[in-house]
DNA sequence: CAAACTTAGTATCGATTCGAAACTAATATC
DNA sequence: GATATTAGTTTCGAATCGATACTAAGTTTG
């Protein structure tokens, strides 16, 4: 099987998962869209971080949302450390649609295979994501646990560690950790953005 | 990882590399029309097998691929076998159309991968397919190689063996062992078909 | 053999989505 | 304080989507 083979399969099966179009009341985009909502930290819920990482444009990603909004899926909310910025948070009706996701189908196949062959699968998109992503100059996303602008703290001894983003200074939960973030970056992608930066200035 | 993020990282990547809208002047839609008559054997590149590999409807696809030909990248023919069925093939336009498909990006990605690595990853994304194909109850494509309708005979002892397809009792050149066939089936698939057949009569 | 059904493909409909571009408002930079 | 950048929105025309209705060719069935 040859890479081409591999790479349309894994488009195929994507397809296949979640649809083109109308499946369970919402349309690809929206079941995107909810999903990434759920997903992304409080710093990344906003449309032109949804934008970045569905690889479309701000336009067509904030008509996407305000009809969620419209239906009371997602609430908007300013913010108030940037006077541009708004938030979108999933209400409870989201919530419970999500659990009708029709992706859910490939999450239980997956389920299904060995832990090790699903562990494997699992580094190896990610590193096709990485990848593509770096190929294409966009950051990919990836969850706080795993960037390079977490910092850990243990505020005393033998106590409960506190974490933090040293990118946005802000404070983290530990339960947030998990969750995908627009800043997102390992020490290999830090300094290539770092390159990249200093090659756009010059 | 649990298995949703693995799923979504798996939409994610094909939503990345495919692209949702316009690339290199073909819409998403068209690149995934011309991969599929790129790689479908010659009982498969139909409107019809076209929509059911694409999880769209018979019209969308007659849409789309009507577009193509207009644009003079398929050529349609009428079947001698069958008055109703309408076959189209690639045209070398769109032959070398495809040599600047935004999938190369993954493409590429996998190719770098260590072998071993690769090969999981490919049997892992065939299981799922196969998995998330019978959950929806739909046949997923295969090639021939991998069919159990294939069968292999010596014409004279230590010549070329020939190749046949026992479903549609026609021969197949060994060229075209590779390419996908809407009427794959493996032995199980086979099984679970007939069972379902079953089922559908009583 | 003829009526009823199935299958292959096409045409039309309105709703939705897409990217592109123009726009408002808040923040950064110089 | 003027100029750029960033966040988000709006509007536009083109393309896609599913649903539905349709034609024509082949199959089943009574």
């Amino acid at each position: 099987m040859d890479n081409r083979s591999i790479a349309q399969s894994i488009a195929q099966l994507a397809r296949m998962s979640a649809g083109d179009g109308h499946v369970g009341g919402f349309t690809a985009a929206q079941w995107s869209t909810l999903r990434f909502f759920a997903r992304a930290n409080r710093f990344s819920r906003t449309v032109s971080a949804f934008a970045e990482f569905h690889a479309t444009t701000r336009g067509t990603a904030s008509q996407t949302v305000k009809g969620l909004v419209s239906e009371g899926y997602l609430t908007r909310s300013r913010s108030d450390l940037d006077g541009r910025s708004v938030r979108f948070d999933l209400t409870d009706k989201a919530r419970s649609a999500l659990s009708h996701d029709p992706l859910d189908a490939l999450s239980e196949a997956i389920g299904k295979l060995a832990p090790g062959v699903r562990n494997q699968l699992a580094s190896s998109l990610k590193r096709l994501t990485e990848e593509v992503a770096d190929s294409r100059g966009k950051p990919s996303f990836g969850s706080c646990r795993f960037c390079c602008h977490l910092t850990c703290a243990l505020r005393k001894p033998g106590g409960e560690p506190s974490y933090a983003c040293d990118l946005l200074d802000q404070p983290l939960a530990a339960n947030d950790l998990g969750d995908l973030c627009v800043n997102f970056e390992t020490a290999q992608s830090n300094t290539a953005a770092r390159s990249r930066r200093d090659n756009k200035t010059s």
